[in-house]
DNA sequence: TAATATCCCATGATATCCCATATTGTCCCA
DNA sequence: TGGGACAATATGGGATATCATGGGATATTA
């Protein structure tokens, strides 16, 4: 599956279109993504964006609930508020007016990289963001219990 | 996976370009890398790398946590704060202007092995991080466990 | 037919490729 | 064992391709 790393400031320019980080483009591409998944974040001032790879495992989760839970109900917000974008031949996008205002993006949007997705920041309240997340990962120091993939450890399957 | 040894200052030309140390590009022929990761260090004022086998566990390992957990958000801006590079034809890479300006890299880059990654450093701030960390290793007299091969790891500690 | 979105091309900045060279380390043979 | 040829590496600079971005022209749709 594609993985999205770094951020990258883009403009976006008077009639609303952005372009979209070529190593995203290539992400997409990767997994034959026809196009890109903007939605508005739950938690954050962003917006959240993906493949249809990803969208596709959302929606499988959240099939997997309840079908009439209060959670199921809220999740199924993010598919209701979802818009789906075709990538031009210039590799550009054409970024909503409502979900621009929602994330308070005027006219540069910072793409930032989160692994299997990625968000659309306005610059300055992703500054304030990251620094935030930033000092919390410190003090807790965080550390990530990496998951070994499918650890065998040996020919006999890392027993005895 | 890779193994990174030893440590080798390389100049950073004019137009950001450092030629990575042959062994390590070696090491990460070895684990298929096409290209290496950077991202700053959390707690020390130097920049990481590791090839792309590790930072795809990175990304599962942190995809494995609650999506809107707290301690997903601060590790997602290790995601956010990587970038993947490619080694062109002459072993070099770019090195980003925003990771050279954390470490504080100007004309010469110190490449330090750490076995599964390595360190990007200043070279007189790797000198003065070198003599702490051998003097705390003196006081504490620190001795080296060796951890066998196909010891399992768990919690049930290298059953059978 | 207005308003808006899509396509197409132009441009500057920047990264990538390609070649030249110096220096170092390695191998081979006397 | 010493010297010399050779190969690999690190590094510099110029040419080329890619990318982000702006603007005009054409297609869509209400």
């Amino acid at each position: 599956m594609a993985v999205f790393l770094s951020t990258f400031a883009n403009k976006v320019d008077k009639k609303g279109r952005v372009s979209v980080p070529a190593t995203f483009r290539a992400a997409l591409d990767q997994e034959r993504s026809s196009g890109i998944i903007l939605y508005p974040s739950f938690k954050l001032p962003c917006i959240e964006g993906c493949g249809d790879e990803r969208i596709e495992q959302i929606v499988e989760s959240i099939d997997a609930l309840d079908a009439f839970s209060e959670e199921a109900e809220n999740l199924q917000t993010i598919l209701a508020d979802s818009v789906r974008l075709s990538v031009d031949g210039d590799g550009r996008i054409m970024l909503p007016e409502a979900l621009a205002q929602f994330a308070g993006i005027g006219d540069t949007a910072m793409f930032v990289g989160l692994g299997r997705g990625f968000q659309l920041w306005e610059p300055s309240a992703f500054e304030s963001q990251r620094q935030a997340a930033r000092g919390r990962a410190r003090e807790s120091g965080a550390t990530l219990r990496i998951v070994k993939k499918d650890y065998t450890g040996g020919p006999d399957g890392g027993r005895r």
